[in-house]
DNA sequence: TGGGATATCATGGGTTTTCATGGGATACAA
DNA sequence: TTGTATCCCATGAAAACCCATGATATCCCA
C-alpha cells in the first residue's frame, strides 16, 4: 500500500530516489522497479507497481473487445507507460518527456495514494492540497458511511 | 479496539510509546506499527492499525473511480498518512510536521475510540472534554448525534 | 493474605544501519 | 564524438536497532 507524500531531489542526470517504503511494496520478484504513466486528468504522473498494471489488464479484459473506452484506457495508460527499474540506491531515471509532462525540475512529490502514486511538481502538489482539504472536509459524511460500514474491523 | 486515555512522553528525539493495550491489536503479521495521519478535523492526530486503511481502501474501491469525493478522501487519509514501525520497546518516531500540527511538545495524548485512536496535545485535549462535558449537560441530544457521527465506536 | 520474586512497561542513551544524494567510471547509441 | 543510460562507490543525515534502568503491575507460594 502506498502511503504518506515525500518529496525528492531530481538531479542533473534525471534521477530520482523512489521513497523507501513505495520500493518496499513494488517487488514481483520479476520486476524490480515502477511503472509510470502521464496522468489524463492533469499534469502530474501517475504509477505504481507492476501488479497494478496486472490487474488494470484484468479490469480491462472484463470490458468488451471494441468497447471503446477499453482501446482508449489501453492507449492512455499501457502505450504510454515507462518501465522504471532502480538502480542500486533505489532510485529510477525519469524520462524527459515525462518530467517535462509534469513540469518537473529539481524536486518532485511521491504522492501515495493506496495502490497507485502520483508524482506532481511540488507547487502545483501544494496549490492543489487546499482544494482538495476542502472538498475531504465535504466528503467526511461518506467516511462516516465507511467506518460504520465495515463495523469494527481492527 | 482501542480503549482508554493513556498520556505519555515524547522525548528529544521524537519517539513516543504506544499504550501497549493499543500495540497488541494493530499486528498484522506483516508491519507491526501504526498509521497516523493528521486530522482534517481539527489540530490532532488520527491513527490506526494498517487493517484500518485496508479497509478505508476497500470501500473506496466500491465509490465510482470518477467521483471527486473518493479522490479527496485518497488524497486526505492515504497521502497525509505515515506509517510508524514500533522500536523493540513499543515506542514510534512521530515526524516534526505531524508533532507540530498537533502541537505537540514533551507529553501527548492517546485516546483510544474502538477502531481508531487520536493524539491530542494533553491540555487541548483536556480543554476538549470539558467543552463536551459542558455541551453533555447542556444538550444531551447533541451529544448522542455526535457519538453516531464518529461511527459508532463504542 | 501477605510479601517477595518475576514480568511488563515507559523511558533514556548509544550504536549501527538505512536512506537520499552526489559524483565518477563505464557501456551504448545516434 | 557526443549525448545518454547504467553501474559502482562515497557521504552526511536521519532512522532503526540494541541494551540498560527504574517503576509499576502481576504472579506465586507459603
Amino acid at each position: 500500500m502506498f502511503l504518506s507524500t515525500t518529496t525528492n531531489n531530481l538531479d542533473a542526470k534525471g534521477r530520482i530516489s523512489v521513497p523507501s517504503d513505495f520500493r518496499a511494496v513494488v517487488g514481483d520478484g520479476n520486476f524490480d522497479g515502477i511503472i509510470i504513466w502521464p496522468s489524463f486528468d492533469g499534469d502530474y504522473l501517475e504509477g505504481g507497481g507492476i501488479n497494478l498494471l496486472e490487474d488494470y489488464q484484468k479490469s480491462l479484459d472484463m470490458m468488451d473487445y471494441y468497447d471503446e473506452g477499453r482501446v482508449a484506457l489501453q492507449r492512455a495508460i499501457f502505450a504510454e507507460s515507462r518501465r522504471l527499474p532502480f538502480d542500486s540506491g533505489g532510485r529510477v531515471t525519469l524520462p524527459k518527456e515525462l518530467a517535462e509532462y509534469a513540469n518537473l525540475n529539481g524536486r518532485a512529490t511521491f504522492v501515495g495514494l493506496g495502490r497507485r502514486f502520483e508524482i506532481w511538481n511540488p507547487e502545483a502538489h501544494e496549490a492543489r492540497s487546499a482544494e482538495v482539504r476542502r472538498l475531504a472536509r465535504a466528503n467526511r459524511g461518506r467516511l462516516v458511511s465507511i467506518n460504520t460500514q465495515n463495523g469494527g474491523g481492527s
